[in-house]
DNA sequence: CAAACTGTACTATTGTACTATTACAATATT
DNA sequence: AATATTGTAATAGTACAATAGTACAGTTTG
């Protein structure tokens, strides 16, 4: 799995985000067995505590379940996965809009400036 | 001045981009004094110290100065902040396809998404 | 002049996120 | 059985943003 981590946000929600939306996706089937937490630390060049962190989280979200000394698996409801990364990417999208018109911005100049950002 | 201030990112430049988009969309003319540091502390819920350091980056990208012991007051040159505003807009926007991409969404979904979310 | 308000500077403290390091028990591997 | 790998936990250290409090000099206002 690729990593895209930018530093200039908390690292362990980004985690947990793209493991979230690589299950949703598909990329990972249910049963599967995760990277480790100190292989996905280095793949990502982050802290194993932040990945321990970040799984744990996605375990109480019920994305994914660990056995210990064997390691984390994909867990079966993929339902979990789709859910969660709905909500995540309208928890983002509402909160862009919201600081677009905080800056004065209104929906028509929004997407006016999405298509010039956009290079597909 | 009516601020909107979200806790849960850095108050700081929070202050800034409203200040320079007040200033570009012609909310403060040119010479107008601003409140207070202290005054807009208050206004916005927030530290003093926060603000003080709000204006002096706003003063380091000559959009407002200071008379010290009188206040801050907007520069003349208006392009200063239309100039930052359309920076940060174009930042937030590129930020926000980022991180949508990351999380598997392609130019056209994201719109659809931005629609979805949009009352106006 | 005197009082009030202003910008400015400084230190101390808190809260948060992450890193660094170590340790241990459960499991897998040989 | 022995070794390596795994999840898991705990601690300490670092860095940063923000708060809290104080102080001082310049300006305005009465």
């Amino acid at each position: 799995m690729k990593w895209s981590i930018d530093k200039d946000r908390a690292i362990c929600p980004q985690i947990e985000d793209q493991i979230c939306a690589a299950i949703s996706l598909g990329v990972f089937q249910p049963g599967e067995r995760l990277k480790s937490v100190r292989e996905v630390a280095v793949e990502a060049g982050v802290n194993p505590n932040t990945v321990q962190k970040a799984f744990s989280e996605l375990e109480r979200d019920g994305l994914i379940y660990s056995k210990p000394g064997s390691g984390w698996y994909v867990g079966e409801e993929k339902n979990a996965a789709d859910d969660k990364l709905k909500k995540l990417l309208r928890e983002k999208t509402v909160q862009f809009l919201k600081e677009m018109k905080t800056l004065g911005m209104n929906k028509q100049q929004i997407i006016r400036l999405l298509e010039e950002e956009t290079d597909e």
